[in-house]
DNA sequence: CTTGACTCTGTTCCATGGTACGGAGTTTAA
DNA sequence: TTAAACTCCGTACCATGGAACAGAGTCAAG
């Protein structure tokens, strides 16, 4: 069953916009325009864009996205290895996180005890310095 | 000790036309330029960098590490409350990132282990196929 | 006291991930 | 058959986070 752009971005949920950026994009391939009428899909656009889109929700830039699916399948070794990098980034993020998330809560402790903030507190805490 | 522009972006690892950015979007105070000569820096603005980076690696955005700044002068109340919420969202994104990351590497182990349907564990995932 | 390195200021340009719009052409339902 | 709805195509626009550049001024070393 084929669809019209419209029926697509509706299946798939994002915007018509959207899918002809990823088009532009190189994410999704633009169907021959026939002699009359409109461009025609095929469901696996919609298979396409549900991947873009949960690429994305894992953190994956468009142009992650789209090596991804260059590399798709037979390459699971070059796909392993960006999920891992992946993976080790967002795990530096949750201790950076972490981090700041100690600091501030120590900020608002001092802030129920004493007046007056302590200056620098939190920049000295999540500067690098310590 | 007094920096100079280029001195600073080369101590804090930015470039100069980042600490500009920066001093437009209010993040960092622009000093008085003198009668004669060049703004100087002190090493204050170093670590607001070095915090401003940080902040950023861990998924603040600008305008976000603004506000995260401003926490730190100010009176009591006030601070409280902003770094209540930030402390919050801070929490949040923790969790958020936790699922990520525990996604990541279930994506990761599968590929290892090879139990795919098509050749590849991780795109089947992205693909909606298991 | 001149030359090269640095700074200042304003403005323009870039990528990312879209969104919006205008003026066509096409399709479909009444 | 005609009006509404949809598509096509190009282009412009948006926010974010900078990078680059031009033409001036300033500083420091030989």
């Amino acid at each position: 069953m084929s669809l019209t752009i419209g029926k697509l971005a509706k299946q798939s949920g994002v915007t018509i916009e959207t899918i002809r950026y990823y088009q532009r994009k190189g994410l999704l391939v633009e169907p021959d325009k026939p002699l009359s009428g409109y461009r025609l899909y095929s469901q696996d656009a919609v298979s396409r864009i549900h991947f873009i889109k949960r690429a994305q929700k894992s953190g994956f830039t468009l142009k992650e996205v789209s090596e991804l699916l260059s590399l798709d399948n037979g390459h699971c070794e070059d796909v392993r290895k960006m999920a891992e990098q992946k993976r080790d980034q967002v795990a530096h993020q949750i201790k950076d996180l972490s981090m700041l998330l100690h600091a501030l809560n120590e900020l608002v402790a001092d802030c129920k005890s004493g007046s007056t903030v302590n200056q620098c507190a939190l920049i000295d805490a999540f500067s690098g310095l310590k």
